[in-house]
DNA sequence: CCAGACGTTGTT
DNA sequence: GTCTGG
DNA sequence: CCAGACGTTGTT
DNA sequence: GTCTGG
């Protein structure tokens, strides 16, 4: 699954061609991105727009939910099943985004009972995108929260040593498809992330320092042994 | 018809 | 154990 | 995902 | 909102 990942090069000149967005906004790094928090997402907001970068709450809030709590259970979607589960659908069909990233942790569990949180990362650390879903819903008062969800999918490569799950990353090229609101086929869409991205990623362990999500800093990515030298 | 759920993961 | 907060 | 809380009443 | 269960 993906329920903690990073966002640590925040340069506009690096993200804006990378993501195809012309205006990025100011971004502080992120060394430790969780649950309910508020991190950039790309999007095209009506048909033809251009892309954006805006802040979305992590975990997806549906339309109809009554309390935003429910958002909390929300932070992962199965690729299995998103475009039928009726908390997903709507947004599947209509609501994509990208969720701007250059890493994320899972945590393997030791022989001896302990878990290893583990950064996994491109060998270059450059950004990518992990697939995304999002919705809008209107508190009593009428104002307006945009929160989003993050597919997941089997574990492939060097993921599949550390968990059994893994957040769906995008080709570039499929970010047009992805995003375009107009795009309704959903066997085309399932067959965007069923060629899903992510083979190269590298396994990176790092301090336990990640556990608690209140930790932020470099010291959270910083690799826990020596590196071989290439 | 109305009421109630709507989610994922890991663990057992 | 289970729920909430980050 | 992990960390941390988990309760009420009355009194100060 | 929309589907399932009763």
């Amino acid at each position: 699954m993906c329920g903690r990942y990073t966002l640590t090069n925040v340069a506009p000149n690096l993200l804006g061609p990378l993501f195809g967005v012309d205006d990025v906004p100011l971004l502080s790094p992120r060394f430790n991105v969780s649950p309910t928090q508020d991190v950039p997402i790309v999007r095209v907001l009506s048909p033809g727009a251009p892309r954006t970068i805006e802040l979305a709450r992590w975990g997806l809030v549906p339309s109809w939910a009554k309390d935003v709590s429910i958002g909390d259970r929300m932070i992962n979607a199965r690729v299995e099943t998103a475009a039928e589960k009726p908390a997903y659908r709507s947004s599947f069909k209509s609501k994509r985004c990208l969720v701007v990233t250059d890493g994320f942790y899972e945590w393997k569990k030791l022989a001896n009972g302990k878990k290893q949180p583990c950064r996994m990362h491109l060998p270059d650390e450059k950004p990518f995108a992990f697939a995304g879903l999002w919705a809008r819903w209107k508190d009593a008062e009428g104002s307006t929260l945009d929160t989003f969800t993050i597919l997941t999918a089997e574990a492939r490569a060097a993921v599949a040593d550390v968990h059994d799950r893994m957040p769906v990353i995008l080709s570039p090229d499929a970010y047009g498809p992805w995003l375009d609101p107009d795009e309704h086929r959903l066997d085309l869409l399932q067959s965007i992330v069923d060629a899903r991205s992510g083979d190269d990623l590298v396994v990176t362990p790092v301090s336990t320092r990640v556990n608690n999500p209140r930790n932020e800093g470099p010291e959270n990515v910083r690799p826990l042994f020596a590196q071989d030298p290439a």
